[in-house]
DNA sequence: GGTCAATTGTAGTCATGGCT
DNA sequence: AGCCATGACTACAATTGACC
């Protein structure tokens, strides 16, 4: 086994060895990083601009014997808003969670799994980071309600935020994972929570004079693992949609001001959290900073079904990575009804809808919050 | 330029008190 | 009594600046 060092030049191109995998865009990802790096110039941010630049420039490789190679160590720049990182860390991410949940399943084997995502209104750009701070706060207050403890054994939360491109105004959300044991959905226990109920505990921890869209689902997909790699790229081709204002015909200006938006807005802060049941399981494995992990070593040939699920049909990306225009369907102020009031008959299947319909598994009527897939 | 300590900002935990 | 809001405290991470 030999080391094989790859730099390259400062248009991305590959000086020496060429990448061993064809699939991989790199030099696509590495040509935006310089993008990214002139809009952090423009923006006024020479440091993250220097950083981003420099992004992956080194990359060491082990040869393995059976001819392939393995990145042994990078210089990767890690900011929020880097193409090539945010790939390999919802990559890292997706694993992760998977393991958690997994960890979760060997200590309580008849956990079950909900997904809630919680909006706010949307907001302009000089008042993101306000909404974020808002948006944290919320949560906390949500789940520190005695009803939602009684009920929710554990969680994992992720903050995601997507721009309306017809008005320039961003869209913070909650993407959260709710651990619950069966009798949760046993009417007797009185643990189960409606959507109206999710609605008006959002609406209150909020402290929202409207009724705020609220989305809450069990998965279809329950946790046995996807098919080896492909899921995980699958999912990570989500995950890593590019930014709008790399590839986008806006002027320059009004590139780096979204920039400038994202970057003051998301500044230190935590996106990712834990709690209960998952919190104990991620400090087990000591993942509890999703957001920190290694980057060069990746482990993601398999995640979990549900949250490759959780990923393509919820749009999921992790974090910070999204910004993504959302589609001109959004109405952040529609209340989804997606569980029903009343706690379905079998846990896991899709109730009935307000129309009578039932939904075709539990991808249905979740396209509003995502572009189709490019 | 690199290291280290101080500073700052964010988030989680816990206790307390008011309201229904 | 139960629920919720609030503030104090703590932990942690990122940044800044002094020092070598």
């Amino acid at each position: 086994m030999k080391d094989i060092t790859i730099l390259t030049d400062v248009q991305g191109e590959v000086i020496g060895e060429k990448l061993v995998d064809p699939k991989y865009p790199w030099k696509e990802r590495k040509l935006k990083t310089f993008k990214l790096a002139r809009l952090y110039e423009v923006a006024g941010w020479p440091d993250y601009a220097t950083r981003t630049a420099t992004c992956s420039t080194w990359l060491q490789y082990l040869a393995m014997e059976d001819g392939m190679r393995q990145l042994h160590a990078a210089n990767f720049c890690k900011l929020r808003l880097c193409p090539l990182c945010i790939a390999r860390r919802a990559k890292q991410s997706a694993y992760q969670l998977s393991q958690v949940m997994d960890k979760v399943q060997l200590d309580h084997p008849s956990v079950m799994y909900l997904f809630l995502t919680l909006t706010v209104r949307n907001c302009p750009g000089d008042q993101l980071g306000d909404t974020l701070g808002r948006l944290t706060k919320a949560w906390k207050s949500l789940i520190d309600q005695r009803q939602i403890q009684r009920s929710i054994k554990g969680w994992f939360r992720a903050i995601e935020i997507t721009r309306n491109k017809d008005d320039g105004t961003y869209h913070p959300h909650i993407h959260a994972i709710l651990a619950v044991e069966p009798g949760y959905f046993a009417r007797k226990s009185g643990e189960y929570i409606t959507h109206k109920e999710w609605v008006r505990r959002w609406r209150l921890a909020l402290k929202a004079d409207y009724d705020p869209s609220v989305r809450i689902q069990t998965t279809k997909a329950k946790g046995e693992l996807c098919a080896g790699r492909a899921a995980a790229e699958e999912a990570a081709k989500y995950a890593t949609k590019d930014s709008d204002y790399i590839d986008s015909d806006l002027p320059e200006w009004m590139a780096a001001d979204i920039v400038d938006t994202y970057t003051r807005a998301l500044r230190r802060r935590r996106l990712t959290a834990f709690g209960g049941w998952l919190k104990e399981a991620a400090a087990a494995l000591g993942t509890e900073d999703l957001e920190d992990g290694d980057l060069v070593h990746l482990d993601q040939d398999t995640i979990r079904a549900d949250v490759a699920e959780l990923i393509e049909d919820y749009g999921w990306h992790f974090g910070a990575g999204d910004y993504v225009l959302t589609s001109r369907r959004v109405n952040p102020l529609r209340v989804t009804r997606a569980e029903g009031d009343t706690p379905p008959a079998a846990p896991g299947r899709p109730p009935e809808n307000e129309e009578g319909e039932r939904p075709s598994g539990a991808s249905a009527g979740r396209r509003e919050n995502r572009e189709p897939p490019r």
